[in-house]
DNA sequence: ACACCTTTCTACACGGCGTAGAACAGTTCT
DNA sequence: AGAACTGTTCTACGCCGTGTAGAAAGGTGT
């Protein structure tokens, strides 16, 4: 999965933050007030372009059908930031370390999270 | 953490595989060789230049009292791992769901590790 | 047909990365 | 010491991804 630019990554936020479809004049207004500059908003051709490459990407799909097209993400945020783990763990030679590596650096909090979810798994 | 280019991780995966520090020309012979142009190498100062890039990224460090300078990875393959997944993990909002992806998306044999790494983390 | 909105095409700047020669520095041999 | 050699840094260039947006083309409503 290749990765994603700054702006990129907010379109992204944007798009899994909404329930619904959105066009890209509605994402551009969505689009956070960068600081620095208050006003500067990006050109919606921007969104556009930036949209064009997310989808070629296969981060977002669009309805073609509709005259304003409609932009929606095809995973969630957390499906993607589960992949991205998953693929991140795959480029190591030797996954049991790195996760042990990894349970070892995680919070209590979250170990007791992972017990349950494991639970959870194996009742299923 | 930046991500790296095609020749750094290469690199690094050079670095990692080695419990000793390496020279630049070392490491250049330890490169695998790509597919494609069988005996084409690097040169050396193309090593170096990579190196120096890794230096700056805070992935290498170097000897600089011996001459030849001896360069060694300053995370192991596992820990640079365990820290890619924590990063993912941050910039997830919902940490909670995002784990709970990732383990619902788990092997049954990864699970079991995860049980067991989770139950000695517990006991320490 | 015309004015307007949307999408695509084209373009450019900037930065990261692969690549390596040129220049410089340190080491060794005679 | 000076020459020859080896190792390191400096400089440079091309390619590609990304942010940015105007120009051109395409569709829609009156």
């Amino acid at each position: 999965m290749a990765n994603l630019g700054e702006l990129e990554r907010s379109v992204m936020d944007v798009l899994w933050s909404s329930v619904a479809a959105l066009t890209a004049n509605e994402l551009r207004d969505a689009l956070p007030v960068r600081d620095g500059e208050p006003g500067k908003t990006v050109a919606t051709t921007t969104v556009l372009t930036v949209l064009s490459r997310l989808e070629r990407k296969g981060f977002v799909s669009r309805a073609r059908d509709t005259r304003p097209h409609r932009y929606h993400a095809l995973l969630s945020r957390e499906e993607h930031t589960a992949e991205l783990m998953h693929e991140v763990l795959d480029r190591s030679s030797d996954r049991d370390a790195a996760l042990a590596r990894f349970v070892g650096t995680v919070s209590a909090g979250e170990a007791a999270t992972l017990r349950r979810l494991l639970d959870e798994h194996a009742r299923r």
